[in-house]
RNA sequence: GUUCCUGUAGUUCAAUGGAUAGAACAUCGGUCUCCGGAACCGAAAAUCUGGGUUCGAGUCCCGGCAGGAACGCCA
């Protein structure tokens, strides 16, 4: 089989428009529309003609006859069994000879690294602020962020992770005068309860400014004076950002998130002077009420609805940031895309910041590069409204995700007593952390979600340890036959033929066009469905059909399915961040 | 006021304008001399409301109702 047929769905657009073509008369801008079938009808289905009949006020049966007329003469469809139904349908068939052919060239073999090829894209996720701990409203965009990256670079891109940490804002104010008012020594604090204490701090500090107008002044005085470098300030500032570090750290090694940069917010305090400069010059930023602001006149709501980037203290604040960074990622990094992975609630400012990124660059006469916001919904608490920190009672990743960890412990403990202690706290990590991303990414991305412990936490149904359950299975049957998977499987002649084989075999076939869908709308969820979906059928086929004691040639092919199987759960789960067990 | 998101089984979620709206959890009932029972099979159970567009609407448009969010010096 040419490697052409790795996107099934794809490929079948391309043959049947191709065939489109050699009608008289049929319209050159027709779209094929295959999609994925009900299989009670077929394995594809083209949806298009029907769409083309409305257009061209034809009869969608005539049309159809036609290019099913083509199709069936077609040597590219000779391993399909085609017929069309209901309104104007074609539907399509892969035969088991197909399946057959399919599978024995891509077990193995996905590589989509060409659709992303020569591509550099900047990821900007987690992003966490200093000075507090990271709380269930920070896990989306790390898991999300992580997911997307990891995808990308699948897909060929050549990827910059950047943490774009909140080091430099207006929390270091209340902060610092409220650190010198209680007359705390940073360096005296325990790092285990120093970010409890900070937060803390900051809540008085909060309390303080509002009670006294002058505290509230010198907060902002404070602020001004770490900016403007103050060494006493930059001292307590530089001692909350390590301790800060330190937890981000100990969550991201738990959670098997990494990055390649860390630019904090501080990282471009020298270089936003430069960009209001430009942006005055070039006439699109302009002083009003004494702030530096940017309307966008042609359009609705931004015309009117300022971008403000410099305050009228003088202060930058993260709109400023966010274009000095644009521009370091274009000039250091030669980025062409940027992805963003944040809270949609940003969803204005990152508009308001593309559209000025666009007129900023066309200005300087430098590639704009494709900007991307992928924004999700928001954590809520039980009261319906967003998980915030300041109510105090948010609840901590990092217990979270102790939790979790605790809870597969048991689990581990008790299914696989013989385990080391070493393995079994391996096991119940990844157990644990893939339970809680599972559960975020599975979900789609841009709804809000309520937190609940109990989900997080489960483990049974479509989750996490479901599919890794499925891998060590087939891990074990691999050691009980004393192959590894990094074998290359026997090839048997033996055809698919009982229901779950074939079930099983035409489910590996939508690995690919999955893989383009999460590519196109960066939304994992769909891989998440897939790979539930995947193994449930592998779990019906593993039922059913038995391998050990079968006769060589059914054995060969049912182990073909199961490496088949276990390389797209191991690529999936990797593609979701989640790592692969071998034994749990 | 402008803009955005959401409303689907008891609950939590799916469903690129396609054929009889899919799952999971919970509930009830089954499977086992079973390659790992963290499994498999089955049952019951749902599109907020009123119009419209369409051969076809959970999905698109308009109007209600309900919830959430953003909208000038927080990030």
């Amino acid at each position: 089989m040419e490697t052409d047929w790795l996107d099934v769905k794809s490929k079948l657009g391309t043959i049947f428009y191709a065939l489109s073509q050699k009608i008289d008369g049929w319209d050159e801008n027709f779209d094929p529309e295959v999609r994925v079938a009900d299989p009670r009808f077929g394995d594809f289905q083209v949806n298009g003609i029907l769409d083309l009949a409305k257009k061209n006020k034809k009869n969608p049966r005539e049309l159809g006859e036609k290019l099913l007329a083509k199709a069936k003469q077609s040597q590219d469809l000779a391993n399909c069994s085609l017929e069309l139904s209901g309104p104007g349908f074609i539907n399509i068939r892969l035969t088991p000879n197909f399946l057959q052919q399919w599978v024995r060239t891509f077990c193995g073999q996905c590589d989509f690294k060409q659709w992303l090829a020569g591509k550099t894209i900047v990821v900007d996720y987690s992003s966490p602020n200093t000075a507090k701990q990271m709380h269930v409203g920070h896990l989306r965009s790390m898991i999300i962020g992580e997911s997307i990256q990891r995808l990308l670079r699948f897909c060929g891109a050549n990827i910059i992770r950047d943490n774009h940490i909140g080091d430099w804002g207006t929390q270091f104010g209340i902060l610092i005068m409220a650190i010198k008012w209680t007359k705390i020594d940073v360096s005296s604090l325990n790092p285990t309860e120093a970010l409890d204490e900070f937060e803390r701090i900051y809540r008085e500090g909060v309390e303080l400014a509002q009670q006294d107008e002058t505290l509230l002044a010198e907060a902002r005085r404070e602020l001004v004076a770490l900016q403007n470098g103050s060494p006493e300030n930059l001292y307590i500032w530089e001692a909350i950002n390590a301790i800060s570090y330190r937890a981000f750290e100990e969550i991201y090694k738990q959670m098997d998130v990494t990055f390649d940069y860390v630019l904090g917010e501080s990282f471009y305090r020298d270089k936003v002077d430069r960009v209001c400069q430009e942006l005055k010059t070039f006439n699109i930023a302009e002083e009003n009420q004494g702030a530096l602001v940017i309307f966008h006149r042609d359009h609705d709501r931004f015309k009117n609805q300022p971008f403000l980037i410099r305050k009228s203290d003088g202060a930058s604040n993260y709109a400023t940031t966010d274009l000095a960074a644009v521009l370091y990622r274009c000039e250091n990094f030669h980025a062409d895309t940027l992805v963003y992975v944040t809270d949609g609630r940003q969803q204005d400012h990152f508009q308001q910041l593309f559209l000025t990124v666009n007129r900023w660059l066309s200005a300087k006469n430098i590639p704009i590069p494709h900007m991307k916001h992928v924004w999700f919904g928001t954590v809520l608490g039980e009261d319906g409204r967003a998980i915030k920190t300041r109510s105090g009672k948010s609840i901590k990743l990092k217990q979270l995700i102790d939790e979790a960890i605790a809870r597969a412990q048991i689990i581990v403990a008790q299914k696989n007593p013989d385990l080391s202690p070493s393995e079994q706290n391996e096991i119940a990590r990844i157990v644990g952390t893939g339970a809680i991303k599972y559960t975020d990414l599975s979900q789609n991305r841009t709804h809000d979600y309520v937190f609940s412990w109990d989900k997080m936490l489960s483990f049974d149904g479509n989750t996490a340890p479901y599919l890794l359950y499925a891998v060590a299975r087939i891990y074990a049957l691999f050691r009980r036959l004393k192959i590894s998977p990094a074998d290359t499987p026997t090839i048997s002649m033996a055809t698919f033929s009982t229901p779950e084989e074939l079930t099983l075999a035409r489910k590996l076939v939508d690995f690919p066009s999955t893989i383009a869908q999460v590519l196109n709308d960066l939304k994992p969820h769909y891989l998440c469905t897939y790979l539930f979906e995947l193994t449930s059928e592998f779990s019906s086929f593993y039922n059913a059909n038995r391998i050990i004691g079968e006769p060589k040639d059914i054995l060969e092919k049912r182990l073909l399915l199961c490496q088949f199987v276990r390389y797209v759960l191991e690529t999936g789960l990797h593609l979701l961040g989640i790592e692969k067990l071998e034994k749990m």
